[in-house]
DNA sequence: TGTACATCAGTGAACGCGCGTTCACTGATGTAC
DNA sequence: TGTACATCAGTGAACGCGCGTTCACTGATGTAC
């Protein structure tokens, strides 16, 4: 009995919204514009009207998840900066990467769905928070004098391929590896030596 | 007088349908997902039902436009091989490729929306259609020696990161250009400059 | 600590809407004689 | 060339459904005294 009271509901009902919002996602494999209010609210044993409380509409909760995925995005790529030589700035941020995507495979659903999708405002988000990631990660490049060849302007052009080809593996990635592991195995392959082209 | 009598609707209606769909994806800028059946039809002058005797669905219908556009892809990128000189191979293909896109946006929309979009199916045949274009550029340059630095293989990773890192451009550029010109070429410009740096 | 009260996240019922799909039908098109 | 007929792309009416959103309301939570 030590968890025995399921009743209370009225705390953390957003994150809840949130949650199971993602969850949707996952399971369906589709983006927002593939789940419905009600179907958020029915996951979480709220009636539909209770969504207004939190947010005005589906697109304004995906707005939120959107600013959440791009903290995230930045953390992982925190990684890339602790290894010590070229070699395992690479290795360790692709590795890095794409365990933390495996880990919240519905969050870049959403990301890599609604990157090219219906609403132009969470389009206008999701680039934003790219942007984001790659002007900081091209800054950390250039101040530490890795990859020096490049100048600043050069680093970006760069960071913005590699995250583009990145985010552009993650549909292929989830629809071939749900496949067999060797097509999953050979298209990673595919994107490292596509990194390695570009910063050598 | 002489085109006097629009009332006949028995002939090309599977093509008029099509061309509905593509300008209702261009005017929503939404892909697929975001058109009912009922908007097609009428956008036709057709009764709903009229669709079933075309396609039967929506879905089946995108397939039909997927296979057409890849066609078209193809043909574009023929333009590449004409070039003489790798610096020629460049340039013209970017030119090419991205006047033919703005010709033809509402297409390139729905391959854009749709590689990551609701449908498993759209996402496998666009998926194909990109890697049969892959392959036969890919080929095309390994047997011309361009690039002679390539062996197949690699030839296929470096022509595959171009293609997607252009795909990858798509919805940027027509959100961004619609916002100022200045943006979208210094999009065209990164680009080519990311093009570059793995060909040379 | 106990009581009165304001706040506001929650409820269920109801709404009008556009959707995909079915049905029995109609009438234009193209073919066989 | 003219007529009878089969085919099948089209029609309008109707269906049940899930949707987003509104409304008046309830009752738990946290605060002031």
């Amino acid at each position: 009995m030590t968890e025995g009271k399921p009743k209370q509901t009225r705390k953390g009902n957003r994150e809840r919204l949130m949650m199971a919002a993602l969850g949707l996602m996952e399971q369906d494999q589709s983006g927002l514009s593939g789940i419905s209010l009600r179907q958020i609210t029915k996951a979480c044993g709220l009636s539909p009207p209770a969504f207004y409380s939190h947010f005005a509409s589906v697109e304004e909760l995906g707005l939120a998840l959107v600013e959440d995925v791009g903290e995230s995005l930045r953390e992982v790529l925190k990684a890339v900066r602790d290894a010590e030589t070229k070699e395992a700035v690479i290795a360790q941020s692709v590795a890095a990467a794409f365990s933390y995507i495996r880990a919240n495979e519905a969050l870049f659903v959403l990301i890599t769905r609604e990157r090219a999708g219906n609403s132009a405002r969470l389009r206008a988000a999701i680039r934003c928070e790219v942007r984001r990631t790659v002007e900081e990660v091209a800054n950390n490049f250039y101040q530490l004098s890795l990859f020096s060849r490049f100048n600043l302007e050069e680093m970006h052009a760069v960071v913005a391929a590699i995250v583009a080809l990145g985010l552009n593996l993650i549909p292929d990635l989830l629809d071939l590896s749900r496949q067999s592991k060797e097509l999953g195995d050979a298209l990673l392959a595919e994107y490292e030596y596509q990194i390695r082209l570009m910063l050598f």
